[in-house]
DNA sequence: TTAAGTGCAAAATCTTTGCATCAGG
DNA sequence: CCTGATGCAAAGATTTTGCACTTAA
């Protein structure tokens, strides 16, 4: 199954009633040239919106990242972080899960197909049609154990590995 | 491994230099009656505290779960909802995982010990030590589909099986 | 042409925090 | 006693919504 294209996208959303805009466009186009790994929250999205000069709205950014994850275009996540990310949905063989450390917010993407495996077998335990499965692996760094995590360490303390990558907050 | 007792979370917190108070008694008192399957909300927790004539202020219910889940008493789980739930942090091999319906968020436990097995694996590979893993299988039951969702349901439509259940909006 | 989409500001939700006071170890 | 915990109210953060106007199909 191949990724979704913006005219493909457009054929769907008609489909249903919906329409294409420039600013669904406009954020696709931002999902679409997000490195491999990435994901990001409504107000990151806004923000890089209007670094490329595009004033898209905030509401207009949450109600087209909700549409478009209805639209099984973008995949909506839950990590630790306080707020929802979203990323592109890449199916099946792409499709893949999260580790995340619970002190940094560092987030590892991993594939793993047989998630997906298990996850269809529940649904067809309980007659319910699969959407998505998501395995969020919660983790501690070895680095924050030695600084006697989680009772010494003050709750905005990052490993050294997850200030390199930006992963602070 | 068995469950914490109130004694020994006590002890657990003393050592971290933390205190067992008659508030966070009364919490897990609750989370300890609560029938399996069930998780609360911190809304619904305070909730329930003053059905049963418990004035346990918000902020400290929230400053609780958020201690107690550092310590691995609870489990703060993500679902779809928009807000976090909590219950009790089963360890293996009672370690369970959901399937939620994104249309009425009826939420359904099982167990699959390979899940964590995956999950350890994908840690040791990243030198984390693994704290928790929940997969959530995001479904949509046959109901919600002949309905034509997700165009024409309105955002608060909910299958028979879960008004039954009292799992909707 | 008309129902859906947008932008703005205001509201709604959920969660955290400052501070004075209280109390567990 | 001393530091952590509580309650309250106020603030923060995230997300949704009402409404007048615009626009895609």
């Amino acid at each position: 199954m191949a990724l979704d294209t913006t005219a493909s996208i457009k054929k769907k959303l008609n489909s249903r009633g919906w329409r294409m805009t420039p600013q669904r466009e406009k954020i696709l186009e931002v999902f679409y040239n997000l490195p491999q790994g990435n994901h990001l929250s409504a107000e990151e999205l806004h923000n890089l919106l209007e670094e490329q000069g595009e004033n898209i709205s905030l509401s207009t950014i949450y109600r087209s990242v909700k549409l478009m994850t209805k639209m099984r275009v973008l995949r909506e996540l839950e990590l630790a972080e306080g707020h929802k990310h979203y990323e592109l949905n890449h199916p099946y063989p792409h499709h893949h899960h999260h580790i995340v450390c619970i002190q940094c917010n560092k987030t590892i993407e991993f594939q793993d197909d047989s998630i997906l495996k298990h996850s269809l077998k529940q649904c067809q335990k309980e007659d319910f049609q699969l959407i998505d499965c998501q395995l969020t692996v919660m983790t501690i760094c070895q680095e924050a154990l030695e600084m006697g995590w989680p009772s010494t360490l003050p709750s905005d303390w990052c490993c050294s590995r997850a200030i390199a990558e930006g992963h602070h907050k």
